[in-house]
This record gives structure tokens, C-alpha cells and sequence, in this order.
DNA sequence: CGCACCCTTGATCCTGCTCAAAGAAAGTGG
DNA sequence: CCACTTTCTTTGAGCAGGATCAAGGGTGCG
């Protein structure tokens, strides 16, 4: 955890989100992907460090003292909730531009875990928070933020209560490639970044049924499973039936 | 709806929300749940007009455009999205003092209906956003809200994904007995607000099996149901147990 | 080469769903 | 005020989707 450097932000602000073609300027990322202004940078440069994580490396856990705000700069984290007796519900996947730490009074609400290798900006709370009463314009992006993931929330409550496993698997997908492309990467090959138990951990099944349901998908010529970590999706329209039943 | 009249905030910031006390005077309302400097809500009597809605009511659905943010003043107001097939999450209840329509680029991400008679505060959303850019306080307090809505939603994630129908219910109970703690109702006998479809539809459950849990839990002396709306929590401890496995 | 870990596949079980019907409440109109 | 209808809730019987238990196959790494 070094203090960054002050990174002057480039010209451009409106490149993609791809912080691993930039990997030794994490401010730059955050001009990108939050489309933070000049002085907002410069503050920001100021109070910010930097977390290098392991693949199952743990950032904190539910409860923690909510000290930092992180963004994501490279890979995948987790968030994930558990019950007292190891039953897990992974929350969501984050990804580059993606901030967390942000919905915490009293403790985190959730644990974050990586599930690549990543790397990530790491704010002191109180400081950060300072920066916001000089610089609204900032809150209101991360207010931006976390109601696309409520968003999201909701979407994946319809899909745990409602979907069935293929119907989840389907949706799990799409969602996938829809990030993808967004991140200006292939929407037709998703590479998985997480295991098969985060999946199931993250859809509300078992790592056979998912295993299971995706050889099924497989077999009906929906998709193609070159590798355990990569889906090629080979009939779009066919995954979008099955995904909304 | 008609417009509202101009009201002075009472001495008084940190009363109840029980708006059904304050039946004529939405402002006074919001001033005790969000807090409101005078300043702000002089200005939002302004803008804000009155819905008033039978049980079953539909305020939006998902998908229409978001020109409102409203604030529930009395009743409870239940939050869905459907699948094609009619299959229906039911994401979160809405209670006094609560907003909705919040989290919404493009169109409202969900449906809301009234789960009891209810009445609400309609804020058409561009004058709502131009008062935060003069009073940058009221969005930094919506920002908390969302941010515990956003918690809540990843605890109803965990529940939906990995607890089993005891659980699911026990888990409902304790809730509800919270949140009617909270607006300074007993916290030991909790009234249902809404019907066992509506409860299926929020837990990931059938009514059969809502129902039959329920009495599983009466006869196991945890709760009784003097009435098909009424839970008494008997043993909390007990039904403490049950919510965590 | 051998071990560890992850993923897949098979067999069986069980929780919660479906289908069905009856009982309890709550409106509705005479 | 009561008979009738409608809606909501409870209860029962049987079924099935996904879980559990168990074993085997791949792949990467020391």
C-alpha cells in the first residue's frame, strides 16, 4: 500500500474502463470511469492507496469497521454475505470502475473476497467524505453508482426467487456478456471470472446443478463451453427465452 | 392531488413517523422522517402534491417514465417486478417515511402497488433535482436512504438464495417486528400489512407453503396467529435461532 | 510422476411445488 | 340483517426440481 503518486489526468476522458492497460495510474482510471474533474483528481490522487489482491485473498469482512471506500481497478472481487453455519450468498461481482464500501453504517454490510487477481484504490472514509463537501458533483456520481447496483439488486432477487436453475443460468450469461461488452471486450466469448462454487453461490444453487445446467445448455447447441472458464454464446435469442421462462 | 398548502415545520424533528397522526400535512411529515431544514421544506410543500391509493392500486410500473419520486406518508407500498409469465418478486414494503422512485435512469426499475390504503407525497423529479443543487443536504440524506435500501436488498439476496422456508419466515417475523419497533409500534405483536400471496411473492415461497410454515410455527409454540394478519412473536429467542439455521 | 483441486456425472433423497378441496372472512345486494 | 358470492387461508396428497452423497475425470503444479 503505497501513497500514489499525483497523477496528472490525461487528455481523454472518455476511454473505456480497461485499467489493466494502465496499471500504474490508478487516478487516470478513476478520470475514466467516475469522469471525475481535474481538481476532483488531484484531491483524490492525494488521499488514495493502493491494495494488491491474491485470488481468494480477502479485502475485509462483514462487520469490519467500514474505514476505507474502494474502487476496482483490475479483476474481479466478490461481495458476499454468509450464514453462521457456511451457507454463502455471493451478493455481486464487481468490476474495473466498480466502487465498494460505500453502503456501510456501522460495519460493512457485506464481505469482499477477490476472485482474480486485483488490484484496488483504496479511500480513507472520513477524508473522502471531506472531498465530498467541497466536490458534490463526486457524491452524486457514487449516489449514481450504488443505484445501479440497487438496480441490480433487484434484478438478482427476481432471479433467486423466482427463476429456475436454468432459467438463472441463462440470465447469469447474458448478464455476463452485457458487461462485457461494456467494457469494450467480446460479447459473444465471456470468460468466467470466478469458479463454479461462486456462481453457485452466486445464483442460489449447488456447484452440481450448475455444472449440470450449463453441460445441458451445451448439448442443446446454446452455448459452447470451450474450457470450464469459457462460454461462447452461440444462440442469443435462444438464451434470452429460457432466461425470462 | 391537489397542491399542498405551505407548512411550518413544528419544533419538534424527532417524532415518529406515524404520519397517520398527520393525516393533513405531508411536510410536516417528511420534516419529521428526513430530517429537513426549514429552507427545504418551504421549498418542497412547493413542489409536492398529494396521491392518495385504495389497496391493490398500482402507483407505476416497471418501465414507465420516472417523472415522480415519491414519499409514503401512511400505508404500505410493495415493490415487484414480474417475469413474462406472471411469476412476480416482490422486492421490498414500504413504509412511512420511506421514498421510491429513486433508482431510475430510462424508467422505473420496478412496479409499485399499494399493499394497504396509502397515501403519498409526489415530487415531480426535475424540480426535486434542481432543489438538490441549492440544497445538496436533502440528496446526501436520499443517498443514506438508497444506501439502506441497498442493504437490505443484499440481506433479502441471502435469504432468497440460501435460507429454507422456516428460515425464510422466521427471518420475515423478526423483521417486521423490527421495523414496527422503529415507528414506535409493538414490537411483540406485529400486524400484517399485506396477504400470504404477497408474502409468497416476497419470500421466494408458494402460499402454500407460507402458510403451512406458519402454523408449523404455531404449533411449535414459537408464535401464535390469533388472526390470519396477526403474529404474536412468543418465543424470540427461538425464532432467533430459526432465521440463522 | 503424483498430488491437489476443480469440474463433471450418476444415483438417490427431500424440501417445497402443484393440484385439489374445504373452511373462514369479507363483501354485496335483497 | 341475512343469504349469497367472492376471496383468502388452511390442509391434504402426490410429484419433481434441485440438493445431497458418491465417484470418477481433467488440469495444473511441485
Amino acid at each position: 500500500m503505497n501513497t500514489l503518486p499525483d497523477a496528472r489526468p490525461t487528455s481523454s476522458r472518455r476511454g473505456s474502463c480497461s485499467a489493466a492497460d494502465c496499471p500504474s495510474c490508478e487516478v487516470r482510471h478513476l478520470t475514466f470511469c467516475a469522469a471525475l474533474a481535474d481538481g476532483e483528481v488531484d484531491r483524490l490522487s492525494k488521499i488514495a492507496t493502493r491494495a494488491r489482491l491474491a485470488p481468494e485473498e480477502m479485502l475485509f469482512q462483514e462487520g469490519d469497521p467500514p474505514d476505507y471506500v474502494f474502487n476496482v481497478i483490475s479483476g474481479t472481487i466478490k461481495l458476499y454475505k454468509l450464514l453462521p453455519d457456511g451457507r454463502r450468498q455471493i451478493t455481486g461481482f464487481l468490476h474495473p470502475g466498480d466502487f465498494l464500501g460505500l453502503a456501510s453504517s456501522g460495519g460493512y454490510s457485506y464481505g469482499a473476497e477477490a476472485a482474480t487477481e486485483a488490484e484496488l484504490c483504496r479511500f480513507p472514509r472520513p477524508r473522502l467524505e471531506a472531498l465530498f463537501e467541497r466536490y458534490p458533483g463526486m457524491e452524486k456520481r457514487l449516489f449514481k453508482f450504488a443505484n445501479d447496483e440497487l438496480a441490480a439488486a433487484q434484478d438478482q432477487m427476481l432471479l433467486l426467487g423466482r427463476k429456475t436453475a436454468i432459467e438463472k443460468i441463462a440470465s447469469f450469461f447474458l448478464n455476463l456478456a452485457e458487461k462485457a461488452k461494456k467494457r469494450n471486450l467480446s460479447g459473444d466469448t465471456v470468460s468466467l471470472q470466478m469458479n463454479r462454487s461462486d456462481i453457485a453461490d452466486y445464483l442460489g444453487l449447488t456447484i452440481e446443478t450448475v455444472s449440470r445446467t450449463m453441460t445441458r445448455l451445451k448439448h442443446e447447441g446454446v452455448v459452447d463451453l470451450p474450457s470450464p472458464r469459457e462460454v461462447r454464446l452461440l444462440r442469443r435469442e435462444r438464451l434470452e427465452e429460457l432466461a425470462e421462462g
